[in-house]
DNA sequence: CGACGTATTGGGGTTATCCACAATAGGGAA
DNA sequence: TTCCCTATTGTGGATAACCCCAATACGTCG
């Protein structure tokens, strides 16, 4: 088994099937992918954390916790980690419900080893590009935790197109306050013009 | 076999076994759902157009066209409409290759009565909600379309945040022009402040 | 040819935005 | 208590945006 390599993309293998454990291991690490394998839900818990970045190979049927149970609890947690499951025995409705539920893909073992390294490398450019736009939405999400209260609220009626006399009116502060806070929280946001908020904002919140 | 109610939401649903179409049909109509039934794709597809709304059950194994046959179509002409699968003779690979192309469901026949109805149900409202989407953007996209070519370019510089001295200065034409560019687009645009243009176009394009 | 739409520009005025300089006031941390 | 952050307001000027009135030029469609 191979360490961690901290923030490098890999594939995390739970399998409580050591044959498979090893097969696989060694098919993602001859192409280049690095793998972690955990022999039961638990251990791969134990090592989680949300800093790790890559993808989920995941048995369904394990002793102890369930690869769809230990999906669940990523899940409630708030990983996205795109999870891959592999299953010997698996059934037409395990399979649909784990895909409704987010699941990246359902393959049946044994598998053909082209396919399912395609997969991975699938599910590692998911993830990565998940990660990107999470991280973009993180350092907005920062920039507007700095703003005080009253930037916060001139920010939200300059994003609704109002004047900042109208903003004053509003709020109930003179026109001079309003332009003093709108400078600040366009700086704090690191942006030049409303349009640039606008377009920082639009679609979340 | 209920005459199709232009614009309204039904249930479409395919499958060459009458006795199903039978059972399933009464099912639907008994809860209040339209529903049309067609003993072929072929049937379908020469009923279908995409003012149609609603929901498609979609029986897989069937003489000539295919289920998957008939929703790889419906999908290459650009059709949204939810699909769920009925069948008595999946398997987990096909059930698999169906969710991931994007079908709403797939279900194993015999089913839950109620279940199915659950199903259908939330078919339906995620059509009409697919729906919504699509005819704003629509909406903008028209309106868009009636921009002048001048307009448009004025309107990407805007939304670049740019000056009207600056977009004169690129354009190659005075400052007075670009206002009145400006001020026609928001007027065909339908809003009042670059804020509210930047909102609208954000996103898409 | 004349009407219409599009693109262009100018004058001149009002409103809004952006900023520099300057100051008062309350709350919390050192 | 002193320092810092936040909120507040004022004056005054430079810049940008918004608008009304008015006009020229080109191409298309009846």
């Amino acid at each position: 088994m191979t360490l961690p390599i901290a923030h490098a993309p890999n594939v995390y293998l739970v399998d409580d099937d050591e044959a498979i454990r090893d097969s696989l291991s060694w098919l993602f690490q001859s192409c280049g992918i690095t793998c972690q394998t955990y022999a039961s839900a638990e251990d791969f818990l134990s090592a989680w954390n949300s800093e790790r970045t890559g993808c989920v190979l995941l048995d369904i049927r394990m002793e102890g916790m369930s690869g769809p149970e230990l999906f669940n609890l990523l899940r409630e947690r708030g990983s996205t980690l795109p999870v891959i499951f592999l299953t010997g025995h698996g059934d037409v409705p395990m399979a649909v419900s784990a895909l409704k539920k987010g699941a990246f893909d359902f393959v049946e073992k044994p598998c053909n080893d082209n396919e399912l390294v395609d997969r991975v490398i699938e599910a590692l450019k998911l993830d990565a590009s998940q990660r990107a736009a999470t991280s973009s939405a993180d350092s907005v999400n920062a920039r507007i935790a700095e703003l005080t209260t009253r930037e916060r609220q001139v920010m939200e009626l300059v994003l609704a197109g109002k004047f900042n006399k109208v903003i004053a009116d509003e709020l109930q502060i003179s026109m001079r306050t309003v332009e003093v806070h709108r400078a600040n929280l366009f700086d704090k946001m690191g942006v030049k013009t409303a349009v640039e908020l606008a377009q920082m904002l639009t679609g979340r919140r």
